[in-house]
DNA sequence: CTTGACCTTGAAGTTAACTACAAGCTGTAA
DNA sequence: TTACAGCTTGTAGTTAACTTCAAGGTCAAG
């Protein structure tokens, strides 16, 4: 059984964040010594690391309590289910990359009509297309 | 001359905004009629297209600050300097979108190792792969 | 003369995901 | 015994870009 220092060192997190994921309802409440310290297992350790690996594939903590919820309770539920809110994350990171890139073209496009260098930005044509609203 | 709401509604935006942009020193204050309206002419019209401009094209509304003090003190500045804000910028939007196609990446994978489907849940490869710390 | 749209100000609320702080108890090493 | 790290709780602060609210002045229409 690991004190909450332990576990964040384990996982890499910070006290503070372990207590905030409890707070949130991500993790559950551990069991208590004696003195009141939280007491860790390794289930929870395993939760911490299933929060930061689905956080680093661009889960929001609220994604991340639902698959939790949706695992705690995996035999009530389809394959399909889970695989759902997975595409509808891929949508939404597709979605996020078109526009970015929608972005770049136009800025790229934008600066690449100016030189740059010295000369005075009098009549920089960054500054004036700014300045432009077509559409 | 518009008062606040007129222009709002030029721009597309609320008076909320406006009154925010002035606060945040991207709008200057305008001149008030004699019961304390604000008055706004073409120029502030102006500045507020290029700060919905700016903001569209990936501009954090701090470098729009930072893009109108270079713009109203053009004179002294050159298009080097405009030039490297939009450089920097078009590299931060690189970067995001890189991050991102990794994510894609490493989610797709997940994603597609799960035939979805209405087998129950219990050993779903999605919550496994989720479970997996690697590195 | 009253209704209603429009304007004023300043302060507080929103969302996400923490982070920091205050005040105090616990456990161990010198 | 006295530091000092580590734990407890609850509350407040952070960032961005607004949005909402409260309380009140202004102006044109009916």
């Amino acid at each position: 059984m690991l004190r909450i220092g332990q576990l964040a060192e384990q996982c890499g997190v910070s006290v503070e964040t372990l207590r905030f994921y409890e707070k949130e309802g991500l993790l559950s409440e551990p069991p208590r010594s004696a003195n009141g310290y939280r007491l860790y297992n390794s289930e929870a350790q395993a939760t911490v690391g299933f929060i930061i690996k689905a956080k680093s594939l661009g889960f929001s903590l609220k994604d991340i309590a639902e698959l939790i919820s949706l695992k705690s309770t995996k035999e009530q539920h389809t394959c399909g289910e889970i695989k759902a809110i997975a595409e509808n994350k891929l949508q939404t990171i597709e979605e996020k990359i078109q526009q970015l890139n929608q972005l770049h073209q136009a800025l790229q496009a934008i600066s690449d009509s100016c030189a740059g260098g010295e000369q005075p930005a009098s009549e920089c044509t960054i500054l004036e297309a700014l300045e432009t609203h077509d559409r």
